[in-house]
DNA sequence: GGCGTTGCTGAAGATCGGCTGAAGACCGGG
DNA sequence: CCCGGTCTTCAGCCGATCTTCAGCAACGCC
């Protein structure tokens, strides 16, 4: 799981750094609001631990910024016990969780793996395009409500794309997200397999649900095509 | 009513096992965190009493993983009252009561009845996938009416299935909740006792219940087939 | 229109993943 | 101890799937 911990005291932030790590989690830290902001925005994490008191930017501001550019991570505020910060304010601003400052690290880790799976369970497993849907649960996709049978790597390739139904994606993205092969892997591949996927999938009439994006890559049509 | 004690503290779950026993529960028992784990994802309990102090995988780790997997087993903590951990932590991760030690024999039981009487009102013990029913607490299967006659193995594959019908689940996720080997056993094991699984109940009618999803694992039709 | 670049696609061979029958180990009951 | 049922391992088979390649088509720029 992906943990990005914004706190600015640094040494606190190593020592999160490291506990979290030999919990299992994979962590990035940043030590202010901007820098903190613009990771979270950046990269896929599941859980942000977000300090209150942070330089550039507070906590609050953070957060809801976060929330206002439609960010769905799990928020889990730290804020000191005493201060005129307030924890009502922070599930206000869009937090998912709060923890007093000081806290026991073991109830941190609680907390943690708690929101994590209050976020894992409200991730949409259906894609709905018009007509066409992809069922990444049950791996299964189907136009005006026929089963499309798929190979694993179709399929693969356009869960992909539908999670990100709408935007160009870049083959190179979908060389990574599909294949754990190295950096070296061949592009056609991916064409190859969307050749194929379009014969499956495209409706006869509308246009095509794959669109080709000309020097970048593919998008899937937000209406299914 | 099936309870399972995890608890590495052999004297206490010794004594345990024998005091509910003779209170008339079904007692099973589990002394680490992983066994104990493997075991409540085995067998359909109704509740599972958790100490959170065990080797291999902590008590909030077995429960949080618990629940991740779908299961609404009803949860007991046991907490050391004077530790850093936190009644309001077992809670977050998804218990449904916690006692702390020590604690008095008389609590436990009137606790677990209570329990038990919530969770018998919520928890579905009975999957039914059209003409296909799966009984989570008889541990039985019927096609049509018609009894079928499952190994233990087959029954827990087709249990572990039916809790998430519609859903494609992996050779490994049903090697971690049907056998409690390590990270290195055979996926060839699960393939054959799902073959055996599918002569006993794929109708001969209608397509096939077990449904082979290639690259990933198995999915139990919705429909039953 | 010409040209270079980028993407598409059919074919072929290699590879992979899954199924199954058989053999032997294992286990619990009699 | 023997027996029947169950489980695991193994190896062969088969079809589905993947990759590679080469030629062709489409595009955008000049």
């Amino acid at each position: 799981m992906r943990v990005l911990v914004v706190e600015d005291e640094r040494r606190l932030a190593l020592a999160l750094q490291h506990g979290l790590t030999a919990e299992g989690f994979t962590v990035d830290t940043a030590h202010d609001g901007p820098s903190g902001l613009a990771k979270a925005m950046d990269h896929a994490y599941d859980v942000v631990v977000l300090d209150i008191m942070l330089p550039g930017l507070n906590g609050y501001r953070v957060c809801s910024r976060l929330r206002a550019s439609g960010s769905d991570v799990g928020i889990l505020m730290l804020t000191a016990k005493d201060g005129e910060w307030d924890e009502a304010e922070a599930l206000d601003t869009g937090a998912d969780d709060y923890l007093s400052k000081p806290f026991s690290f073991v109830v941190l880790v609680a907390r943690l793996r708690a929101l994590a799976r209050r976020i894992g369970s409200r991730a949409p497993r259906r894609t709905v395009l018009g007509d066409l849907v992809v069922d990444s649960a049950a791996r299964t996709c189907t136009r005006a409500g026929t089963a499309v049978a798929l190979t694993p790597r179709e399929f693969a390739i356009l869960d992909h794309l539908a999670r990100r139904a709408g935007e160009a994606v870049s083959k190179r993205e979908i060389l990574d997200a599909v294949w754990d092969d190295g950096p070296d892997s061949d592009p056609n591949t991916v064409e190859v397999h969307v050749s194929a996927l379009r014969r499956k999938i495209d409706s006869p009439f509308g246009r095509a649900a794959v669109q080709t994006v000309r020097g970048t890559g593919y998008r899937l049509a937000a209406d299914g095509g």
